[in-house]
DNA sequence: GCGATCAGAT
DNA sequence: CACATCTGATCGC
């Protein structure tokens, strides 16, 4: 591919400007210390967390730009080389700390990249960030939407995440005498934590790697890595199994709570012993803090789904209704998919393009932003190679969670084989 | 020996 | 077959 004026969360060289919407490292595959392409352009936070991720990055190259401000760069047009001004004003995109979306005006029309991002219906930052958006358009409508697909699925219903938060505490509460841990990434679901924090009265303990990060983010006090002064953990994802909540009620009463937009139920794994966690629109298991808020029937709630899980459909995206609300409001002409959910991928067309705009009179004067602008974007078609999203070993690190003592070691473990998926295809429900 | 990339795990 | 991440192996320098 020959680079174009700017790209978004894509590292390859060629661009003009470079553009990161949030630190989580599918953003950031190909950015490391010694990447030096160009300008990035990210928010405050962002590049207040950089370092921690990309130690020697020169940050000379980092150009911190505020939310809600519009900036002006003078790029030119990468075939003819005359002036092509562009306008971008990120804007919070809600999803972890530092993330944001961005809105580009030029000669390409209006071009919205999404990022990662929630787009609740109710909050105060929720609501800033919608009128923000509305502002910046001024009546216009999208004439590219990138948008955050992750969710785009009349399946996908889930509530807010200051409801999801409230069903954990519920969960938290009537287990006291039990350890919790819960699974998180290295970036994310802070808000979640902060409010099992207030609510119980209780600190949290992090990994030190993570208890860095929330110093960074301004939170000194409610963090700890000392397991002695909670029985609340928040652990790495990845350290986050079956496995270990059996290895740890060996030692303690413990139940694991995994926030996840994500539908994981447990799974019989044929002819062993063992099951396994896996993913599955199809769970039965009986929900629990039903009390009144839910608005939809099909909404999920707070499940349990084995002895020691619970699951808790606390998501930092955008459920389906979510993004049926933003398409609605943004109008766009185009739409394409950013994340390829791999079995899920949903070409947010087939469930939305009946909100598309259309009879762009406008359009053949307009350059495809296609040949300016290298996003992030996987298109997925059949038996296609999915995005690669490992990381990307920029920085070697040794966080063994070693939570209660139980270390969480690979061997003689008994492998987690048939993760049988059965996300079940089926029309809208309404 | 190091960074980049890949395979495979949770 | 995974929202994102880590570990370890391998390749190229």
């Amino acid at each position: 591919m020959e680079g174009g004026m700017i790209s978004v969360d894509r590292w390859a060289r060629g661009s003009q400007a470079y553009f990161l919407t949030h630190l989580h490292s599918d953003h950031t595959r190909g950015l490391s210390s010694t990447w030096s392409h160009g300008p990035l352009f990210c928010s405050r936070t962002t590049a207040k967390l950089f370092p921690l991720k990309f130690p020697d990055f020169k940050f000379a190259l980092l150009r911190v730009v505020e939310i809600g401000s519009w900036h002006h760069l003078s790029l030119s047009s990468p075939s003819s080389g005359s002036p092509a001004p562009i306008h971008f004003m990120p804007i919070d995109a809600f999803h972890c700390p530092g993330a944001v979306m961005f809105l580009f005006k030029g000669i390409f029309g209006h071009v919205l990249y999404t990022g990662d991002f929630r787009w609740e219906a109710t909050g105060e930052r929720s609501m800033k960030a919608r009128n923000m958006l509305l502002d910046a358009l001024h009546g216009a409508k999208v004439d590219h939407l990138y948008l955050d697909n992750t969710y785009c699925n009349p399946l996908y219903c889930f509530p807010t995440r200051e409801v999801a938060a409230q069903q954990v505490i519920e969960i938290i509460a009537s287990h006291p005498d039990h350890d919790i841990i819960i699974g998180i990434d290295s970036l994310g679901k802070e808000d979640l934590l902060l409010q099992i924090s207030r609510s119980l009265k209780i600190k949290i303990w992090v990994w030190p790697e993570r208890l860095q990060t929330m110093h960074l983010l301004g939170y000194p006090d409610i963090f700890t890595t000392r397991t002695s002064l909670t029985r609340v953990r928040a652990v790495p994802r990845y350290s986050f199994s079956m496995n270990t909540l059996e290895a740890l009620n060996a030692k303690r009463p413990t139940i694991g709570i995994m926030p996840s937009g994500l539908p994981w139920v447990v799974k019989p794994f044929e002819g062993k012993m063992k099951d396994s966690l896996t993913l599955s629109v199809a769970s039965t298991n009986r929900t629990l803090a039903g009390n009144g808020t839910r608005v939809d029937r099909n909404m999920k709630s707070a499940e349990k789904v084995h002895d020691h899980i619970f699951t808790v459909p606390y998501s930092d995206h955008c459920c389906f209704h979510e993004i049926k609300d933003f398409v609605q409001l943004t109008k766009p002409y185009n739409v394409k998919g950013i994340v390829s959910m791999s079995f899920c991928y949903v070409n947010p067309a087939y469930y939305l393009s009946h909100l598309f705009s259309s009879n762009h009179s406008s359009q053949k004067t307009r350059l495809d932003p296609e040949i300016l602008m290298e996003v992030e974007k996987v298109e997925r078609k059949g038996k296609m190679k999915i995005r690669d999203i490992r990381g990307t070993g920029l920085k070697k690190r040794t966080n063994k969670a070693n939570f209660m003592g139980v270390r969480i070691r690979r061997v003689a473990i008994l492998r987690q084989i048939s993760r049988g998926v059965k996300i079940v295809e089926c029309d809208s429900p309404d």
